[in-house]
RNA sequence: GGGCGCAUAGCUCAGCGGGAGAGCAUUCGCCUCACACGCGAAGGGUCGCUGGUUCGAUCCCAGCUGCGCCCA
């Protein structure tokens, strides 16, 4: 290990070397048999067609930095990592190649379709994760699962089989949400709801038998094909009569019946609808009500079919675009109006869905879901912000059966057989090959898929070996946290929810932490349509792994969404690079320094180092307080503004003076107390900042007791203590430092400038706090000369200062330009007039002095009294300089 | 239509019952022997609007306005 750090960090190398170290040295590894206490995280397994994108790199920055953290604090942690097979997406993939050959699947047939997939994921799939590994993610890799894999699958099974048999998986013929263009049945979550401009078309169907006609309004004419009805509201007297008559249903030419049905809107259009119950939800319900004919009119690719008569084999679209053309043509088109309303789309190729009648299978979800909900409302599952826990009750109290067949090749085959004798099902774990009801060798098996969904809901078990019992799963279950976001609370945690409840017979995790979505720097969702992504791969290129986590961490705020500007991660970048020059600085100058050498217990600490050490034990406990409630952004400020602000801005300052002074002892002194001070800093920033934090560890001087940064303890507190006088002292001799550094500034003493300054103290306190302090004030000021004392002879002109009851001049001899120091008096004066001001009327206010609280009162009091003392302090001072001109 | 959230410094956001904070940007002075991806100093806010509770409200409550998201 070289200790000629370069000058600048540089990532790329950095990251590669320690990130194939750590794998090497097996440190992310969790042991089952190990009798630490265990701290559990299964990955949102991302979808093996997938590349990183910002969501998975927060998501995966904020686990890495969980799991760091608590594998530091002594647990045995388990990053359970994996993909998902996301059946619709990756068959889509492969049918794109195919079809770039000319070919279909069907031309090339199930099996050799399925292996085809196979090897797609053997060549391609699942580069996202050694994504996941340039982000730093400290995953158990060693145990990456797949949703297809043959354990899992296994689950996938058992899990089918036994909710079969419990009832609660059942087939039935209804509407369903059908993709046109996956040609499969989607659930109800894979639907998109967009608001789209569209138009409400007024149709005029005439009632046979008298030369009425009722005008129905609707956003979807094609469907007239297949209306079996017409309904009005049962009470809306306008239509009182025509009740039970029929309308003649134009270019289709069938009769059908006027009907009443409270469903009915008497304010919407006309107060009379249209009714098909093929093809719309709400007409479903009504067709059933009232016994109506079911009759579809499309076929599986959006096509009207035989039953639209002259439309037929026109795409819905065009038989849209005629349908409505006719119906002008024959005057039975009332008028058009623009009308906006919400279209569902496919959530995975934004064709238009189509409500169609077809056979699926359901999982009959309330039993499962109210266990779901009693877990959270019982505590034993929390889910962070809590906000969150309202959306998940309130979808899980209107949740409708769950359809998980989909007519895709791709997943987990339904393990159901139909038999071709007796028409019965057979559903069993291993294949059959004969009916389990009569017997017969006459069997087929289900062609379609589970829904992706169903083997993710089995995630946090399945991945640890269910349904064996392993060590994994004793060990490891329920897993302690869940780290997601919003947008697959029901799609994934919520079913994770109930499936765990029901086979593990206790919830998948106790704590659900929900993040923010990643936003670009306008606030705009990142999507490739928009161009407006921004690439995590790119940024780490450019600002490296650290400063990218860093940035996520600072802006995981719970509750609000990251809006993210390469600016910031630049100002991250600095950070990083900030943390490395001070550490440059530390090691240049502990070359002499052996840790194991320097007895800390025995040391005479500076003030400085006090200080520091009490800074240092703050933000310890403040991280660990941070990181415990997953306040990520309250634990990257504390550890920024402790390394840069205490750390680097006072600390390394303070410490030059000893360190390049001629005391050895008080060399050596400081040089342990800068040791201990940036090794443990590097330990606490460590899980946002791995990769830095680890190479500057290895570099520092002698052998610590582990290998590796990440096996080290995470700071909790002190390392020594420390005495609060000498602290406070110091706290006195820096705002004396920023007193002088003020003056210097207002008035342009340039830091070249050689100043003498003397300190009035009025008090015993601040008079030995400078005696003290007063090596510091004299390098950290670039002070010349210092005098001070009570009550000390005062030069007669000199620019006037406060810093706390410490008065500082500094003689203008030639100096300080009259004027500029006048301007820069009154500038001071009015600021502290303003406190008194406050302060004054607050406590003149005597409602205020009776109902307050005596603390509040005694600290405003202290607040006024010192204002009052620095504007006289400063008035007199502006007086004299006034008296010059 | 139902639900949830957000409005704080030029920008991005913390804070959420006792005198308004950070980062970035801006202005001024500095190539000070770790760092110009830097150092020091400074300026900048009726904390969306209107009421209410309170000795005291950016913070709690109600209403309003504007902007998001989810579900129908």
């Amino acid at each position: 290990m070289s200790k000629d750090l370069p000058k600048g960090y540089e990532p790329t190398q950095v990251e590669q070397k320690w990130f194939r170290t750590w794998e090497q040295q097996g440190a992310f590894h969790a042991d089952e048999l190990s009798s630490k206490p265990h701290y559990s995280i299964v990955i949102p397994p991302p979808n093996v067609t997938g590349v990183l994108h910002m969501g998975h790199a927060l998501n995966n920055t904020l686990q890495d930095i969980l799991c760091r953290w608590k594998r530091m604090c002594g647990y045995e942690v388990l990053w359970m990592p994996g993909t998902d097979h996301a059946g619709i997406a990756t068959q889509n993939v492969v049918e794109k190649q195919l079809a770039a050959e000319g070919q279909d699947r069907h031309d090339v047939g199930r099996d050799a379709f399925i292996e085809r997939v196979w090897q797609w994921r053997e060549e391609s799939g699942g580069q996202i994760i050694n994504q996941l590994k340039r982000l730093g993610a400290s995953c158990d890799w060693e145990r990456e699962r797949f949703t297809m894999d043959e354990g899992l699958s296994r689950a996938v099974r058992q899990v089918f089989v036994k909710l079969y048999e419990d009832g609660l998986i059942y087939r039935d013929n209804r509407l369903i949400n059908w993709c046109p263009r996956c040609h499969t049945a989607l659930s109800d979550l894979e639907v998109e709801h967009d608001d789209k401009q569209g138009h409400l078309w007024h149709l005029r169907y005439p009632v046979v038998g008298c030369d009425r006609s009722l005008v129905v309004a609707t956003t979807r004419p094609e469907t007239m094909l297949g209306d079996t009805a017409v309904a009005v509201h049962p009470d809306d007297e306008r239509y009182q009569n025509l009740i039970g008559q029929k309308v003649l249903l134009p270019l289709v030419n069938r009769e059908i019946p006027i009907i009443a049905d409270d469903y009915v809107d008497k304010d919407f259009g006309s107060g009379a609808v249209k009714i098909t119950p093929a093809h719309d939800f709400n007409d479903f319900e009504i067709g059933k009500r009232h016994d109506l004919e079911f009759i579809n009119v499309l076929d599986e690719s959006g096509f009207v079919n035989e039953n639209g008569g002259p439309y037929a084999g026109m795409e819905r679209g065009k038989a849209r675009a005629r349908v409505v053309a006719d119906l002008e043509i024959q005057g039975l088109l009332e008028k058009i109006e623009d009308y906006a309303n919400a279209v569902g789309e496919c959530y995975r190729c934004k064709t238009i869905i189509e409500p169609y009648m077809s056979k699926q299978w359901y999982v009959a979800v309330k039993p499962l879901a109210a266990e779901a909900i009693k877990a959270v409302e019982t505590g034993r599952t929390k889910i962070l912000p809590q906000q969150w826990e309202k959306t998940y009750f309130e979808w899980m109290y209107n949740i409708q059966d769950w359809c998980i067949s989909r007519q895709i090749w791709w997943g987990h085959r339904i393990p159901a057989w139909f038999c071709d004798e007796c028409g019965e099902i057979s559903v069993a774990l291993e294949d059959i090959s004969s009916c389990a009801h009569c017997g017969s060798a006459k069997i087929h098996q289900e062609t379609d898929v589970l829904d992706t969904w169903f083997s993710s809901a089995l995630w946090p078990f399945s991945t640890m070996g269910w349904p064996e019992k392993t060590e994994t799963l004793s060990k490891f279950y329920p897993t302690s946290c869940l780290v997601t976001g919003f947008d697959i609370l029901f799609f994934w945690v919520a079913r994770m929810m109930m499936m765990g409840i029901k086979f593990m017979a206790d919830v998948p995790f106790s704590e659900v932490y929900i993040h923010a979505l990643v936003r670009d720097a306008q606030g705009q969702k990142m999507s490739k349509s928009k161009g407006n992504v921004i690439d995590p791969l790119t940024i780490i290129d450019e600002y490296g792994a650290d400063a990218f986590r860093f940035t996520l961490c600072a802006f995981a705020a719970m509750g609000r969404d990251i809006k993210l500007s390469t600016e910031r991660i630049g100002g991250y970048r600095n950070f990083v690079n900030k943390l490395w020059n001070a550490s440059r600085f530390a090691l240049m100058n502990l070359e002499d320094f052996d840790p194991t050498q320097y007895p800390l217990e025995s040391a005479d600490l500076s003030l400085a180092d006090q200080w520091i050490l009490e800074r240092y034990a703050f933000a310890a406990r403040e991280t660990n307080r941070a990181l415990k409630d997953y306040k990520f952004n309250d634990a990257a400020g504390v550890l920024y503004s402790f390394t840069w602000h205490e750390f680097c801005d006072w600390y390394v300052e303070l410490s030059k003076g000893n360190l390049y002074g001629d005391d050895p002892a008080a060399r050596q002194q400081t040089q342990a107390v800068l040791y201990i001070v940036l090794e443990g800093l590097l330990r606490m920033l460590h899980p946002i900042l791995p990769f830095v934090t680890e190479e500057i560890w290895q570099a520092l001087p002698g052998r610590r007791q582990v290998e590796s940064i990440m096996q080290a303890d995470y700071p909790a507190g002190a390392i020594l203590d420390t005495n609060a006088e000498d602290v406070a002292a110091m706290v006195c001799v820096m705002d004396v430092i920023r007193a002088i550094r003020n003056v210097r500034g207002e008035l342009d003493l340039p830091p070249g400038k050689k100043i003498n300054v003397v300190l009035d103290c009025k008090s015993a306190v601040s008079e030995n706090a400078v005696q003290m302090g007063k090596d510091y004030i004299l390098s950290l000021a670039r002070v010349d000369s210092l005098t001070y004392g009570i009550g000390i002879e005062r030069p007669k002109q000199s620019s006037t200062q406060v810093a706390g009851d410490v008065e500082v001049l500094i003689p203008l001899a030639g100096l300080i330009d009259v004027a500029e120091e006048e301007s820069r008096l009154l500038k001071e004066v009015a600021k502290v007039q303003k406190d008194v001001d406050f302060f004054t009327k607050k406590l003149g206010n005597k409602k205020f002095v009776d109902n307050a609280p005596p603390q509040v009162l005694e600290k405003d009091r202290g607040k006024l009294s010192a204002a009052q003392e620095k504007k006289s302090i400063l008035e007199q001072s502006l007086k004299k300089i006034q008296s010059l001109k």
